[in-house]
DNA sequence: TTGAAAGCGCTAACAG
DNA sequence: CTGTTAGCGCTTTCAA
């Protein structure tokens, strides 16, 4: 499968490089007839651009990244469908690169391995501390996403997740809830997105006048349903009541739902479910959930544009863009 | 942030651009003092190898491209964690692309838009007919996934659609039951994937001497779990009556499940519901869903093989992976 | 074991 | 409006 390369086309042509080079670039200025002849002689030769090539010449790679830890998490599916999207539109393609459960992997994302081989990266860490962050800022600009605190200088976009935590708390609390357990952070080495969410929800439950019992803490050693499923069935099993479940995302509330059905509570007379997210299936489950809302589009958005900016050359401080959310009131836990 | 490049590192050391290739590259014949001195070098000016640059001279891109309609559909989103991590481990980075709905974008897949930009795509076609997919092969290496003719020549990775459709409808037809409906094809254009399944349904059916009636064809006009809940809705307020429901995937199960659900109708006493693909969601729906498990393992392996044995140069006739598929069985439509 | 130099295919000054 | 030419940063014969 002999390359066809630029120099065969201008030479079947009759013209240099640079005409067939201006003619695959679009530029304005050359005549008709050159460049439909120029046309068809890539069209005879079946001429495809090299895009190594022309990423080593101009330096510009046309390539955008986005890790995430897992993408088989809905959250995650639904960003990367929804980023790839708006990088095709804006002209990019997207390299997906997924951190798991490793430190080591998301310090690769931000040392770039190879580098030059994107021209930004989108990232959201899961478990990289704030000072590796620090360290390991590259040339490569990058947009942190989720939550968590930033190293100065990075552009962040996020919702505010202690707010939305304590609204969602305040929507039980309304319903009349007093013992609402908190299921689905890490049993060791809490997140950040954990954590802000905790001191929402205990922000809430104290300002309520309301207990904050430890007991009601349901840590779990995976972000999965089975795991939240698992802790909040040995919670049950062990004697602990409680009459909300204030879950960390829509997959544990999803273990939450399925382990409270097995016991024969009802949800959400007995006890009330909320979940974070609000993936699609959260309008699916039986009951229908509760949940935080982000605002997706404009996450992604803001996300994109900071990125171009730093990639079209800015070089000033840190932007922290919130992107707004609401609760999704379903039947998990409906309107008092 | 001047660029440091191999010449630089060159200079540094006092060798040879060769010489620090071969250290970058960990060839055997370097010996150690010059090595360590090279390293140190590469170490002092915090030299990163430019990715691009290395493709333009090797020629290889180290990079695969996964293309799919929608990531945010929980199939696609497991098969593109699985097939990022068996790519990683494999050496590669994975392109991800979506083609959404357009029969378009799933041709530019194939042009491969700018080509020399990937070694390899592996493909899930949703729309693009045969003729199309054997008229746009390049020579870029493909491997197909799903179901449906592939042009000869192309390697192809699926399950027996046909054989699993039967083997689930004679569940429910073990079960005792005789009306069943089929949920979730295209209305306009059937997919291949569709007309597989249905045909394994249909086959199932008569050979068992039930009845496939056409009412019971419950077409959508998407492949999303909203299209399925109305489709059903529609029908079961119509006063259509069936005992069980064959749905094309999980998600139009879990909309059929919420459109049931609405209307008071029990499964699986009264209507039992299978899907399709075994996603994780299935596990934790109310009730959980008997559904064809295809061995996504064994998929995106048989796929990785096919496609690096491509890469790696070879041009024999197309090889068809018929990956194992199994029927798990849950609440919705249990054993008899 | 290491060095010199010729590309990989394209772009972009700079001339013409 | 079009041609010439020098890189982009790395690999890779071929010599030394």
């Amino acid at each position: 499968m002999a390359r066809v390369r630029l120099q065969d086309v201008a030479e079947h042509a009759g013209v240099s490089m640079k005409t067939v080079s201006n003619v695959v670039n679009d530029y304005p200025h050359v005549s008709p007839t050159t460049r439909s002849q120029v046309l068809a002689s890539i069209e005879a030769l079946g001429y495809r651009p090299n895009a190594t090539a022309r990423r080593l010449a101009t330096g510009r790679t046309g390539t955008l990244a986005l890790a995430v830890s897992d993408v088989s998490l809905p959250y995650f599916a639904e960003l990367a469908s929804s980023i790839s999207r708006l990088a095709t539109s804006r002209g990019y393609r997207l390299l997906l690169e997924q951190t798991g459960e490793s430190v080591e992997a998301e310090r690769a994302v931000l040392l770039g391995g190879e580098s030059g081989l994107v021209d930004g990266i989108i990232f959201q860490p899961s478990h990289i501390a704030l000072d590796d962050l620090a360290r390991y800022t590259t040339a490569t600009p990058v947009v942190l996403l989720g939550e968590g605190d930033a190293p100065e200088g990075v552009d962040t976009v996020m919702i505010d997740n202690t707010a939305a935590a304590r609204e969602i708390t305040e929507h039980l609390l309304h319903l009349g809830r007093r013992r609402v357990a908190f299921v689905g952070h890490e049993a060791h080495g809490l997140s950040a997105t954990s954590r802000q969410r905790l001191s929402g929800f205990e922000a809430a439950l104290r300002d309520a006048g309301a207990q904050v019992d430890p007991a009601l803490l349901l840590a779990t050693d995976a972000i999965s349903p089975e795991a939240a499923e698992h802790a909040v069935g040995a919670a049950l099993d062990s004697g602990l009541r409680f009459d909300a479940a204030f879950c960390r995302d829509d997959l544990a509330a999803l273990g939450t739902l399925s382990a409270l059905r097995r016991r024969g509570v009802r949800v959400p007379d007995d006890v009330a479910v909320t979940g974070w997210d609000d993936v699609t299936l959260t309008r699916f489950s039986n009951p229908t959930l509760t949940t935080v809302h982000p605002d997706l589009d404009h996450l992604a958005r803001s996300a994109m544009d900071l990125l171009e900016e730093r990639v079209g050359g800015y070089r000033g401080p840190g932007r922290h863009v919130v992107a707004p959310h609401s609760i999704s009131v379903r039947e998990s836990a409906p309107s008092a």
